[in-house]
RNA sequence: GGGUCUGUGGGCUAGCUUGGUAUACUUGUGGCUUUGGGAGCCAUUGACCCCGGUUCAAAUCCGGGCAGACCCA
């Protein structure tokens, strides 16, 4: 197992990756990779949360065409430029070469908005909220890397219309609270920064990232959200017919995030023996090895199957580990796969009415009596929860600097402030760091631009970002 | 976007310079034995990325493709 420390995270990721059967890269095709039974439950744990917080705030999920008509992706034009590079083309059917061109979708809104225009006629169809949960496809260039760089990428996108500016506004705060749900789930913290103006989704007002750290101090962009104003109504003709019979172009926000999610997990939680998987996205939450001699191997297997069906009748997800081999190597394959909480049974256990313990996140050893086997477990693995999250906290907030010059940029993510100028914002990329934006809502931050010195009411966040 | 390097059983790897029988470890399978932190012994399955060239002969040399890793912008 190689050991994790800033410098060589990247091959620890990929070593993990491989060791706790997340994903198989070696479909291939590059940036395509086999999801593998562990990595694809993972992976639903994630998106079963997305689909039950949106479906709680209303959204109804929906499932588009994965092709798009030539016609329809160009309407939009920032939009068209942002992506052109990097979407796969269909341009033959059997034999023939089609008369229009079809887009393999890098994303929905140009599948999507000719169909609003169509659903979409009065006020009372307002707001319209959908989300689909799907893959979509970027001719990635760069060097790819399972889950954080892929060329087909699973992810789901919220698409939603309203009748004012306000309103829309409105959604995109529900939006963010169903991040923070969904990221308490994972552990994982998280920046909400404002994107730059020449950093925003092609043909979005504004984009509020996502991002997170990793453990050599870069960040990851984990998704977005988007407010469009009329953007895209306007060219893809999405009206509606007021109170007052007028007809007015909708107002429209997007919200998505990725498998990166599951990149972070990995990422943010694993260390050097593996995996630490939160326990509410643990496949397993609790692996049970029964631990045999000779003389009492019936007794010890009848008490932890007995063990494991209370565990799963209560609702915790509990996997028993049969098999015949020494218990030190199962201890090493669970944990590479980062299962939370393991529970040993052996003579001395049952002699004592107890059951041992090992917590994966911090190695704490200890016993829980027999008889509050159920709720001894749910209050370790509620433990465990909080302090992930503790520690995941302490580490972001220790990863972010204040940045006096730009002559001596540390390896972290740097604050200072900034006067919104492109002119001064390119400056500082020319130091290798992106400028991921300002802290939204907005905070007033009274300063002088590191750049030009003028007065700034900004405070800019950069750093080397994976 | 520019450059460097690599591709050998499921995994990892030797061999390549100097062309001729492909190596170790691990995993898998069957058996004996063992079980509180990766046990041991025996038997056994399994590979030279693809296409073309040079040659009596190519894992090895040459060209192209595909895939992967790293460095710089």
């Amino acid at each position: 197992m190689i050991h994790l420390d800033g410098k060589n995270y990247a091959e620890w990721y990929l070593d993990i990756v491989e060791k706790a059967g997340l994903s198989d890269k070696r479909y291939p095709i590059k940036g395509m990779n086999v999801w593998t039974p562990y990595g694809w439950k993972i992976m639903r744990f994630i998106d079963g949360f997305i689909r039950d917080e949106l479906d709680d705030t209303g959204h109804d999920e929906v499932c588009f065409p994965l092709l798009i008509p030539e016609t329809e992706f160009k309407k939009e034009k920032d939009h068209i430029k942002g992506f052109d590079s990097e979407v796969y083309w269909v341009t033959k059917a059997g034999d023939n070469e089609l008369d229009v061109p079809l887009v393999v979708r890098p994303t929905s809104e140009t599948a999507m908005y000719p169909m609003f225009s169509l659903w979409i006629r009065s006020h009372q169809d307002l707001p319209l909220k959908i989300y689909q949960i799907v893959n979509t496809f970027r001719y990635e260039t760069k060097q790819t890397r399972p889950f954080i760089r892929v060329r087909e990428i699973h992810f789901f996108e919220s698409h939603t219309c309203h009748d004012t500016e306000e309103d829309a506004q409105m959604q995109i705060d529900e939006d963010l609270l169903i991040l923070g749900k969904v990221m308490d789930r994972l552990c994982l913290p998280y920046f909400l920064l404002k994107r730059t103006d020449w950093d925003k989704f092609p043909g979005a007002h504004y984009t509020v990232g996502i991002d997170t750290v990793m453990p050599n101090f870069r960040t990851l962009q984990l998704g977005s959200v988007h407010h469009y104003r009329t953007n895209f109504s306007v060219p893809y003709d999405i009206t509606y017919e007021d109170e007052g019979g007028e007809h007015r172009h909708v107002h429209q926000t997007t919200y998505g995030m990725s498998e990166r999610l599951l990149g972070a997990v990995v990422s943010v939680h694993g260390d050097d023996k593996g995996l630490i998987m939160p326990p509410d996205i643990a496949p397993y939450q609790v692996v049970i090895i029964p631990i045999i001699s000779k003389k009492n191997a019936e007794e010890v297997k009848l008490e932890s199957e007995k063990i494991a069906m209370i565990l799963r009748e209560s609702g915790v997800r509990t996997h028993l580990d049969n098999r015949d081999d020494r218990p030190g190597s199962k201890y090493y394959d669970w944990e590479i796969k980062g299962v939370p909480l393991r529970l040993e049974l052996g003579a001395r256990d049952i002699e004592n009415g107890v059951i041992t313990f090992a917590r994966r996140d911090n190695g704490e050893k200890g016993t829980i009596s027999s008889d509050s086997l159920v709720a001894g477990v749910r209050l370790i693995l509620a433990e465990i929860k909080k302090d992930m999250r503790v520690k995941a906290e302490a580490f972001q907030a220790s990863s972010v600097q204040p940045l006096d010059s730009l002559n001596d940029i540390p390896e972290r993510v740097v604050t200072f402030p900034w006067c919104g100028s492109r002119e001064c914002g390119e400056k500082v990329e020319e130091r290798d760091i992106k400028i991921l934006g300002t802290p939204y809502p907005a905070e007033k931050h009274d300063g002088e631009c590191l750049v030009c010195g003028r007065k700034s009411e900004l405070l800019a966040y950069a750093a080397r970002s994976m």
